[in-house]
Order: structure tokens, then sequence, then C-alpha cells
DNA sequence: TAAAAATACTCCATAGGTATTTTAT
DNA sequence: ATAAAATACCTATGGAGTATTTTTA
């Protein structure tokens, strides 16, 4: 018998639904199920009876009931006591990334981190716009952040930066544009388009970089001018692509929960273009946290999906935001 | 954080050494050494401080050990207080195999089967001799045991018999025979040769399940007569080859541990002699304790590795002791 | 120089997932 | 017809093994 059995027992037995108790739990409901099944077979009674309607405890199963709470608790409790004993600090990790960082390993990197270290407590820090990624950096230097995640930004002497994976960038295409049926778009395609970027004002070298990836592909880009949002929401871009002011260079969106804009993705190549995603922190700042944090994030992004998926990014070019 | 944690941890604070308390626990020091260090790693404290030649508990450790030690024991309370009132009755379950079995596929089933419940008393009954193995027969009509493991019986409309695996059977040489350096065999090389079996009379089917199998390959064998022992142990068998009286016919001792009377082991073939073994029960007796062990040993039997090794055994011929 | 713990891998058992069927109202 | 649990099958995490190195009395 194992703490999870109990853990699983106590909410089947106080939601009295199989289905409902494993998603408190956060599990399918034949995982939690089998478990259940495991606990009976181990001690030989059967713990619900599940022959009405309803799911209804037994006289064991409430005799277990009792019990299993009282083991959950003193665990807790237990587990307090020696680690207040033994000088455990409340520790916690700060860690900063943009929205977009939400497909990428970067997510669950930070799942694995709060599932393996518990008591450790994890802040996220999500930023949704430009300037709140890029006062990351800031952030770092004055210690109110542990890590952060953005585009490879300027050298800084004072923090160290590593690469994470390379953010693929794709056109955006109204439906029924010409180019809109093939598999992979040439960037020298996209001679001719208007295209809609950032303002360049929001940040220099990615957009730079954009143009110089134009240049390389022989073109000098019609950039359609913008002057609002610091957002990276493409929901705007989107928005634009689709009443067909111009064609969209935008980060892939892996969920392509974009439907709802009418506006079609395709791979850009000859050269595919990619930014670079680093993890940032401030030099010398080595707490054992940061340190098993930073590991996660290197086996996930180096085993797991590239977010480039299997283009070969321009590491030279990759600019940050 | 589970049980296991709180198990592995409480072995090596009473024991303060990994190697013995990992013995006690009966998994390798590496095993219990990661699990302790996952265990301080959640925490976010060390339980042992490991710098002086011992190891030793540090404060926090004598507080987690104290908590563990009450958390265990609710444990234990709890689920024979849910037994109790589930009117689970001590439930047992009684086998009986030889003792050759130890080397196959039966004895993990018994390991599993204690693993998996260990609420049920499992009682194992190992046989030393030949006649030990036949009474359990009996002691199946008598209902004094509930599963055996044999070599395949004369039907017996009482009880149900079920095909587990083949035991190979190999030659048993002498260091220096002529034969003694081949990778297999033949049974006609064995034509001229003086051949060590049991006696007859204890066995009669497999005694003349070999002499068939010598036909086949075209010779009437000559077999050294022995009037003694109704041990299986291949002991004497063993020292009969080695010095030099006749070559032995027996089932493969797996575990390699012979040495010591300088016999060496062929395997045999054209043809393959293989005795089946079977497990036997009482017909009609299907207590869910059997029916789980059963699905074990089934289990185990197919998936697992086949003490006939690849032999295709002579099913037809395979008789039982 | 031994004995014990830590490292570095390899493997596989099993917890958990997905898809589907069965059951019950 | 619908909702919930059971069943079947598959995947992959991580617990445990083996081999080796490091450590310390």
């Amino acid at each position: 018998m194992e703490l999870r059995h109990l853990r699983y027992f106590v909410a089947v037995a106080e939601e009295l639904n199989f289905s409902r108790a494993a998603g408190r739990m956060y599990l399918s409901q034949p995982a939690l199920s089998q478990q259940v099944r495991k606990l009976e077979l181990e001690l030989g009674v059967s713990l619900f009876s599940r022959t009405k309607n309803h799911v209804e405890l037994t006289e064991a199963g409430r005799v277990l009931l009792e019990g299993a709470r009282r083991v959950l608790v003193l665990v807790e409790q237990t587990a307090r006591e020696a680690r207040e004993v033994g000088g455990a600090e409340i520790s916690h990790l700060r860690v900063g990334f943009p929205e977009y960082a939400n497909h990428t390993p970067v997510a669950d990197a930070l799942q694995t981190f709060r599932r393996r270290y518990p008591y450790v407590e994890l802040e996220e820090h999500e930023t949704l716009t430009l300037q709140e990624t890029l006062l990351q950096i800031d952030k770092l230097h004055r210690g109110t952040l542990d890590i952060g995640f953005m585009l490879k930004p300027e050298e800084d002497d004072l923090v160290e930066i590593e690469h994470v994976l390379n953010i693929e960038l794709v056109a955006a295409l109204p439906e029924g544009h010409p180019l809109a049926d093939r598999d992979a778009i040439s960037m020298k395609d996209l001679a001719d388009e208007r295209l809609i970027l950032f303002s360049r004002n929001f940040h220099p070298r990615s957009y730079d970089y954009v143009v110089a990836c134009c240049r390389e592909a022989g073109f000098k880009p019609k950039v359609v001018q913008r002057k609002e949002p610091q957002l990276y929401s493409g929901a705007t871009t989107y928005r634009m692509v689709a009443s067909g002011i111009g064609v969209g260079i935008v980060a892939r969106p892996v969920l392509s929960g974009y439907r709802q804009y009418d506006v079609i993705f395709k791979p850009l190549k000859d050269p595919a273009p990619a930014l670079a995603l680093v993890a940032a922190w401030r030099r010398g700042h080595s707490s054992p946290n940061l340190q098993a944090f930073l590991e996660g994030v290197r086996e996930l992004s180096s085993i797991g999906g590239q977010a480039s998926n299997g283009l070969t990014p321009n590491g030279d070019f990759a600019a940050g935001i």
C-alpha cells in the first residue's frame, strides 16, 4: 500500500463519484478506478458498493476513510515538522516567461519541477507584453526574479544566458491567398507582399532580424507600419491579416486555436527565420532550486520536441525581443 | 511522498547503514540511497549526516523518524481494522512445489503474489522427494493443499491440470569425457554410454519416457540400476557421474551451483527430452486467491523465460513424476 | 586497503493515458 | 439516451538493478 492509494481512496470517498474524484486528483477515471481496485484487492475487502445508481462506502470503507485521513494528516504534519527543525526556509523560485512559452517544453519544465519539489513555492510570472518581458532583465538585476525566459536579449555582464530552444516564425495568410495552398513558403515569395510585423520601436533586434532575413532572400520588405500595441498577442496581427492588409510574420501558434480569425499559417524557408528563446538568470545566482529547475529545462528542451519543429534556425541571425 | 520513502527511511535510521538497510528492505543499496535522497530533496532538509565515518541522523531526521514510525503503525492498524470490519477472513493459499521449481518462473509467481497480496497468508510447501511430490495429489484431494506443481501426473477426475512449462533434461558428464567439449549432445551419442537415471520404481512414466527417447534415437539404453534414493537431489547422481560410473540424464540445474561435483552439463537433442511441469488443483476449487495466483503463474510462464530454454519439448512423450 | 556510499548507466514494471464497451437509470 | 464505471490496450515514467567510482577510516 502506498499513500497514493489512500489519497485516491479518500477523494473517491468524499466525492462518491469516480469521475469527479479523478478530476480532483488530476488523473483519468480509469487510472483512479484501477488504483482503488488494487487497494481493495490488497486489503481483501470491498470499499465501495457500486451496485446501485450511486457509489457508496461500505462499512470497511468507512473505517478506512477515517484511518486514511488520519494518516494523510499525520504525514503532512510530520513533513512540516521535519522541515522546520531542519531549518528549511520556505524556499521559493520565481520564474518569468512570455505567454507563448506555454506551448514549449518550458511549460513542461515548470510542471515537472512543481511535482518534484512540492515544498518549493514556485511563482510563475507570465509576461503578456514586450515591455513586461524586457523588464525581466531588470528584475533579475534587482533580485526580484530568479530566472526568466525571453528571446535572446542584448549582452549583459550581470546576467547569464543559456539557449533553450528556437521559436519558428511562420507566415500568417488570409484564407484564399494565392500562397495559402503551398506546404511552405519561401521568403522570396513575400517580396511583393506587404508584411505585418510589430513596430520596430519595441524590439529593434527582432525587427532588424526579420528584415535581414528578407534581404537574405533578395528583397527589401514592404512593412505595414504600426504604431500601436506592445502586445505580443497575435490577435491584432491576425485580424489585420484576415482583413487582407498583408501577410503576417509571427511565432507559430502551437495550439492552433486561432482558426477563429480565418488565418492560415505556413512555415517559412530560404531562410527559415527563427528566434532564440533563452533562459536568463543573475550571474552567480545558483540556488539549489534554480539549478534543479535549470536541469529540468535542459532535459526537456534537448530531449523533448523542439519548438522549431525540425527547422534549422539561423542562429547567427536569431535576435531577441 | 509515498510510504515507500518512509519505510526505507526508517530502515536506514534504524540500521544507520545504507547497505544493511537495503538488505533488510530487499533491494540494492543504490536503489535505497536514491529513494532516501529523493525524500531529502522533496523535504528540502538532509536527514542523515554522512560526513563522519558513520551515518548519523540529523535533528530533522530524528523528528521525521518519530513521525514516520507513527504513520507506518497507523497504516497497518487502519488496514487491519478495515479488513476485520469488511469480514475478510484471514485467507491463505497453500502452494506445493518440488525443489527444482525454484529455478523456474514458478518461484517468481510466488514472489509476485506475496508482494501483490501481502495480507494473504502464503504457505510454501517445498517437496524434496519424489514421494512428497506425489503426495501433493493426495493433499489436494483431502483439501490440505490448494495448488501443487509437479511433473505431469496420471489423469485424475478430481484434479484439474494445467501445463506450466517444460523442464529440459540435460546430460551430466564427468570432466574430461569425450563428449564434454560439444555444444550439445545427440541422444544417439549416448548409445554406448551407461546412463544414470532414478529407479524406475519411483516413477515409471518418467523413466519410460526417457527410455522411449532413447528408442527414438535408435538404441536401447544401458541404464545403471539403482535401488536407493527417492531423493530428487541430483547430488547422488552427480557424484556417480563424477566418479565415471556413467552419464546422467537430469533436470538442468539453472543455478550452476554444482560445479563442486566436477560435473559438466550439456543440452540433449534428437530428440530433446523434456518433462512437463504442471499445476494441479482440486477441480472446482476456485477461491479468488487461487485464481489470482494462477493468473500470475500464467503470465510469468508464458511471457517469462521458459525453463526449457528454447528447446521444443516432445509434448507427447512428456511424462510426469 | 577495505568497506560503504555515491554515480552512471540500463531495464522493465506499472501508473497513467486513450479508446471503447458495459451498465444502470 | 445519457452518464458513469469497467474493460482493453498502449505508453512512458521512474523505481530498481548492475557495474563502477569515489570516499573515508
